[in-house]
Parts: structure tokens; C-alpha cells; sequence
RNA sequence: GCCCUCAUAGCUCAACUGGAUAGAGCACCGCUCUUCUAAAGCGGAUGUUGCAGGUUCGAGUCCUGCUGGGGGUACCA
């Protein structure tokens, strides 16, 4: 049990007398914010003040008089309004210490329920490349899933890919009218992405077509909406009518923007086919490009033997291009049930929401009505096809029928917030109402300008641009610090350094937020970086090199933990800390209060080193105890940068 | 129109879910390397937490209204 779990049991025990569930009262009990009031606080007086009618100062004196906490704590006072204020006792911080440097789980003891979690997360459409969009799910959604894990939780993830969509009938019609035999033959990966490229950029550019005169005409509307509401601006005399058009005013401009800017982004699809005298030619010659993509799409969905057979053929090659990228980041998926593996299951669905009246059809479609919503979930459109929400519904099932999943966590961006709430709600209502089901949802990746991140040509930044880019701007920082390291480890740096930056510049974000992404604060060398936390675990690889010691013994034969100085104890109890660090992640599974954690511990470990030596240490056993604190240093970090997904280096 | 969400230091973000004097990092000004890695450490300045009310011992956090951004809003995913 860590600290924080031993003080609020004990607590639990000292309040009974006084409430009738102290359970409440417990998430009161806390850690010190700021460390001049102690290492712990209390702030259970307060609210029992008016519930018992006395003052809290008096309340929080009863209390500590009757809290055992002997062993556990040396000092306890009441300060302010009604704090109770706690120290814990040197012996128990460095017996804590002492199991942590012994036990290969650093002490953290894992829950005592452990629950079954599916966790959901990266999710992208295979044979579409991916981009900056999917960086999020993936990384949020396998760091909660390290975490679950090292907590003790039975976790099995899951890669919900979209692998039955109109990218194969894109695809499939690129095979049959495009296909270069030869290159097929040599890089099927290539080809395949190249026919997919292709037919999408016929699709688009026809689209483009019929859409490019009603954006003109919009643009002359709004236009003109805005100078005629600019005119009533100027004659408007009232002050309650010119807020009013004031309003409108700003709403009409925006619509315009956003019109101009589609219309810029048609017109160039436009011209890079018309400036092309040969990809003009040929997509006039496949003028209905668009419908018979939905064919294709909807033949293989039919269960067409042609199409399900190329499927079949191409889904290998589309899997073999993610799964490089998936080893770059280093992210795996215990398992990777894309919709296809529910297409068959999604009639049973709709006949059971029928059939059980949840359901029931309007304007042709079947749709699920519930309460709170103006809006019904759709499980069925009035053409027979099926919606991402039915798969959903399906997937909730096999998910608890197969995985018996106590909880289902969707890492999706917050744009889908509505979706889940009814999905989710439509799966109660079905029957599923033991498993926890989550929406871990995510904000937007914006660009430095703060509008979504985009590249100069106004496409979504492909995933494996950002890799190469983070890497290579590693490997500059690298060779330009470490110039006598061989090429290849100034690689290995680049590569971990390069990625545990962009992994961690999204992950020590609170992940509701949208966030600024930028290559240089990323990569920074301080401040609450991945490298900053890197840099810790190679400092102490230096100092046991440099001092020779034999970690293995060290951890063996230990001595105990002295606490010289202030910041030695400082040190410990940050380090002690770790498992409170894993509690409070997975309260709302916020991996950022890792990253935070983990920041500052590397902040006093680096205090520490300043005024610690340890090769130089007065004594033998202080010299040992320090090895020790490094040992668990670097131990911590490692472990902790681990489950965020993020690897350590020797030497940087 | 309706619903959701956000607004905190010049910038990027925290704030343990209602607790003590709202904290970090960048950037800025200084200082510390013949010393276990200066990718480090130390010191300095920075706030009417968008605005106006309310709830209470106590509000960045909860409720109401307003302003401003983002998202969603029946057959896309």
C-alpha cells in the first residue's frame, strides 16, 4: 500500500466514530501542496465543521488525537482554518525505500481488484496513410493501457481499423482500370498506395467539379448578405439592434471564410488535374469515377467473389504498411478486429433492437429514439446499409460476451463526444450496464498558427513525415552534443530521443485540451521534455560507470538509506511516490499527471546530483545509500517513461 | 436555433476534481563548468484566472447570465 492508501485508511478507521461513511471525506486527505506544510494533508475538519456543528479547528484536535498513525508519520499539526498536516517518519520513508530498491515492481503494489479492460485505441483506415489526426489515440490510448497493466489490471488492447470502407472500392476500381502489373509484382505495398492516391484524386477532382459553382454562388450570397448587413450596421440607431447585427455580422463572415477557403482547396484539385494534359484525358474518360466507386464498395459488402477476393489479396499488404509505422512508434495491439470482423454480426443488431422495441423505423430508416437526445442513434440507413454506430454496438457486445470486459475504453477525439454518449447509452439500454464504458476523448493537434496542423499545401501532416522529421531533428541535436559517438549510436539516440519527444510532447498535455504542436518545443533540451527525463537515466549510467560500481550487488547487499542532507529526503519521498503517480493517472486516465510526476522527480533528482556527490561521498555508507537513491532513480524513470511508451539511452 | 466544450503570466501549459500565498517550462536579465554529462543547477521579474452576479467557512474549479474561440447537431466515420 503506498503512503497516501496507508494514511486514508488509517483515517478511515479514526472517523468511523464520527460519520457514518468516511469514504467521502477520504479523497480530502492529500498530498502537501507545498511542501512547507509537510508531506501530507488532511483537510477532513473542514467539511465535518458544519456537519457536526463545532468548529473545525476543534474537530481536526479530536481527530489527530485519536488517528494512529505510529510508525507511519512523526508529526501532525493543525494549521489555518482546520488542516491537519503530515510528516512522515524517516525510518518509514527509508523502509518504503528499502522495498522499492528490492522489489522489480519499485514497490508499487497492484490493485486489489483487478478488472478486465479493452481498451480502444489508434484505430486508423488501413490503406489510407495515416496522419498527424491518429498520433493522439495511439499514443494516450497504449500508454492508459501500460499503465492499467503495471497496475495490475487484466488489459487487452484493441485496433478498431477501418478495414471495410470506400478506400477498397477506391482501390478495387484502381486495380481494374490502373494497375501497373509489373509494380504490383515488385512493391504491392506501393502500387496498392499509389492506385489509392490516384483514383482519389480522380474522385475528388470530379467532385470538385460539381461542387466549384455553388461555393462561387454562396460566395456572391454572402457577399452580399455582408454588405447589405453592413448597411442596416450604419443606419441602425439602437443599441440592442446593432449587437444583433453586430452577431450576424461576425456569423456571416465566418460562413464566407470557410467558403473562400473550400473554394481555394477545389480549385487547386482542379487545376493539378487540368494542368496535366494527361491526367485531364484520363479523368474524362472515367467522368462517373465517383458512383462507381460506391459500386465497388458496395459489391464487396454485398459479398461479390471478385471484390472479396481482391480484398483479401490487398488487406496483407495495406496491414504491413501501418504495422511499419506501428514499430517505429513502437505500439502493438493484442488484437486488431477492424470492421470487417463485425460485418456479419450487424443484422442480428438491428433485429434484436427490434425486436425488443428499442428500435423502430422512420423516414425509412431504423433508428434508436432515446430521452435525452433531439437526435435518434441510427443503426440503419433506409438503403439497407449499416452505420458506423451499429458496429459499434456490435463491438460493445463482443467485447463483453468474448472478453468478458469489465470496461471499454474508446481513445477517440473529442469531436465524436456526441456519438459515444449515445452509443453508449444505447448499449445500456440493450442490457450492457456492468462494463464501464469510457470515451477517453482527445482536442485537436493544432498548428503553430492554432488552426488544425496542416502543411503549406493545406493537407493533413502524414504520420510518418512527423517521424522522420522529429528524428532528424533529434539526430542534429545528437551529433552536435555527442560528437564522439559512433554513427550508429548517435542513431539510436536520434531515434529515441526523436520519438519519445513526440510521443511525450502529447502525452504531458491534459488530453482534453487541443494543443500546439511544435518540432522546437518538443525537442527542447529542457523544460518538461522527454529528453529532460532521458537525460536523468543517462546521468546516472555516468555515475555508475564513472564509480564502478556493481549495480547488481548494490541492489543485493543494500545498506540503509541515509538521508544526509535535505534533499535526499526530498528525493525519497518523491520516489516513494511513484505508485501514487499510477493511482491518480487512472482516476480520469490521464497519463499527462505521469508526465508531470515524472518531471518532478527528475527536477530534484537533477538538485540532488548538484549537491549530492556520490562518488565523493564522506562515508562508505552514505556513498552506497546515494547509489542506491540513483538506482532507484533511474529504475523509476525508466519504468515510468515505459508506460508512457518511451525508451531510455545509456548515453546522450 | 439547440447541445457539448474551452478561455489561467508575453508564449506553451499545470493546478491532485471545493482548500492555505494560483504553479511549471519557454522567452528575458544575471550567476555557476580543470569537479559523478552545462541536454544541468541557482537567483530575478511576470496574474483583477474572459466579464458580471450567485452558492459557502473557502471558488480558477459549482450555479446563472454575458462575451469570445472550437466542436457537434437523423441516414459520414
Amino acid at each position: 500500500m503506498n503512503a497516501l492508501a496507508e494514511i486514508r485508511s488509517r483515517f478511515a478507521t479514526a472517523l468511523e466514530p464520527l460519520v457514518d461513511s468516511p469514504t467521502e471525506l477520504m479523497k480530502m486527505i492529500k498530498a502537501a501542496n507545498d511542501a512547507k506544510f509537510g508531506d501530507y494533508q488532511a483537510n477532513v475538519a473542514m467539511p465535518l465543521g458544519k456537519e457536526l456543528g463545532k468548529p473545525p479547528r476543534e474537530i481536526a484536535v479530536q481527530i489527530m488525537e485519536s488517528v494512529k498513525l505510529d510508525g507511519l508519520c512523526d508529526n501532525m499539526e493543525v494549521a489555518g482554518p482546520g488542516f491537519i498536516n503530515l510528516k512522515l517518519d524517516d525510518d518509514w520513508l527509508k523502509s518504503r525505500l528499502a522495498t522499492a530498491l528490492s522489489d522489480s515492481g519499485l514497490g508499487v503494489s497492484k490493485v486489489t481488484d483487478p478488472k478486465t479492460y479493452v481498451v480502444d485505441f489508434s484505430s486508423p483506415n488501413v490503406a489510407k496513410p495515416m496522419h498527424v489526426g491518429h498520433i493522439r489515440s495511439t499514443v494516450i490510448g497504449d500508454a492508459i493501457a501500460k499503465i492499467l497493466k503495471f497496475a495490475g489490471h487484466n488489459v487487452i488492447t484493441d485496433n478498431h481499423v477501418g478495414d471495410w470502407g470506400t478506400q477498397f472500392g477506391m482501390i478495387i476500381y484502381g486495380y481494374k482500370h490502373f494497375l501497373d502489373a509489373d509494380a504490383y509484382k515488385k512493391d504491392s505495398v506501393t502500387e496498392l498506395g499509389r492506385l489509392y492516391k490516384f483514383v482519389r484524386q480522380l474522385v475528388d477532382y470530379h467532385g470538385a467539379k460539381s461542387k466549384v459553382d455553388d461555393v462561387a454562388d454562396k460566395i456572391v450570397e454572402l457577399t452580399g448578405q455582408l454588405s447589405g448587413l453592413k448597411e442596416k450596421q450604419s443606419a441602425a440607431t439602437e443599441k440592442a439592434e446593432t449587437k444583433k447585427i453586430k452577431k450576424e455580422l461576425s456569423a456571416v463572415q465566418k460562413r464566407l471564410d470557410s467558403q473562400k477557403e473550400a473554394g481555394e482547396s477545389l480549385t487547386e484539385k482542379i487545376k493539378a488535374i487540368e494542368s496535366n494534359p494527361n491526367l485531364f484525358g484520363i479523368a474524362n474518360a472515367h467522368q462517373k469515377i465517383g458512383q462507381q466507386v460506391l459500386l465497388e464498395t458496395a459489391k464487396l459488402h454485398e459479398g461479390d467473389e471478385e471484390n472479396k477476393k481482391l480484398w483479401t489479396e490487398f488487406l496483407p499488404f495495406c496491414w504491413e504498411d501501418m504495422r511499419k509505422i506501428y514499430r517505429r512508434m513502437n505500439v502493438e495491439h493484442d488484437h486488431e478486429l477492424g470492421e470487417s470482423f463485425y460485418h456479419d454480426m450487424l443484422g442480428a443488431v438491428v433485429d434484436d433492437f427490434e425486436a425488443k422495441g428499442f428500435a423502430r423505423t422512420s423516414d425509412g430508416a431504423v433508428c434508436v429514439f432515446m430521452d435525452d437526445y433531439e437526435t435518434p442513434m441510427i443503426i440503419r440507413k433506409k438503403d439497407g446499409a449499416f452505420l458506423y454506430s451499429t458496429t459499434d454496438l456490435a463491438t460493445i457486445k463482443h467485447r463483453v460476451e468474448h472478453f468478458k470486459a469489465d470496461a471499454a475504453l474508446c481513445v477517440v477525439d473529442h469531436r465524436q463526444h456526441e456519438h459515444f454518449d449515445k452509443l453508449f447509452d444505447a448499449a445500456r439500454l440493450w442490457g450492457y450496464n456492468d462494463i464501464e464504458l469510457t470515451h477517453v476523448s482527445f482536442g485537436t493537434v493544432l498548428g503553430e498558427d492554432g488552426k488544425p496542423f496542416k502543411t503549406r499545401s493545406g493537407d493533413t501532416v502524414g504520420l510518418e513525415s512527423l517521424l522522420d522529421e522529429a528524428e532528424s531533428r533529434a539526430l542534429a541535436i545528437a551529433v552536435e552534443q555527442n560528437p564522439d559517438l559512433t554513427e550508429d549510436q548517435q542513431q539510436h539516440i536520434a531515434k529515441t530521443v526523436g520519438i519519445g519527444a513526440l510521443k511525450y510532447a502529447d502525452l504531458s498535455q491534459n488530453r482534453g485540451s487541443d494543443y500546439k504542436f511544435s518540432y522546437d518545443k518538443m525537442l527542447a533540451l529542457r523544460g518538461n521534455t522527454a529528453a529532460y527525463l532521458q537525460f536523468s537515466y543517462a546521468r546516472v549510467q555516468g555515475i555508475i560507470r564513472k564509480t564502478e560500481a556493481d549495480m547488481e550487488k548494490v541492489r543485493s547487499n543494500p545498506v540503509p538509506f541515509e538521508f544526509a542532507t535535505d534533499i535526499e529526503r526530498e528525493l525519497a519521498v518523491k520516489l516513494i511516490r511513484f505508485g501514487e503517480a499510477i493511482d491518480e493517472v487512472l482516476i480520469e486516465y490521464k497519463p499527462n499527471l505521469l508526465c508531470s510526476y515524472l518531471f518532478e522527480l527528475t527536477q530534484v533528482f537533477f538538485q540532488f546530483l548538484e549537491k549530492c556527490s556520490v562518488k565523493d561521498a564522506e562515508t562508505e555508507s552514505l556513498k552506497q545509500s546515494r547509489l542506491q537513491f540513483c538506482d532507484l532513480m533511474s529504475r523509476t524513470v525508466e519504468t515510468g517513461l515505459g508506460l508512457l511508451g518511451i525508451g531510455v539511452i545509456e548515453q546522450m
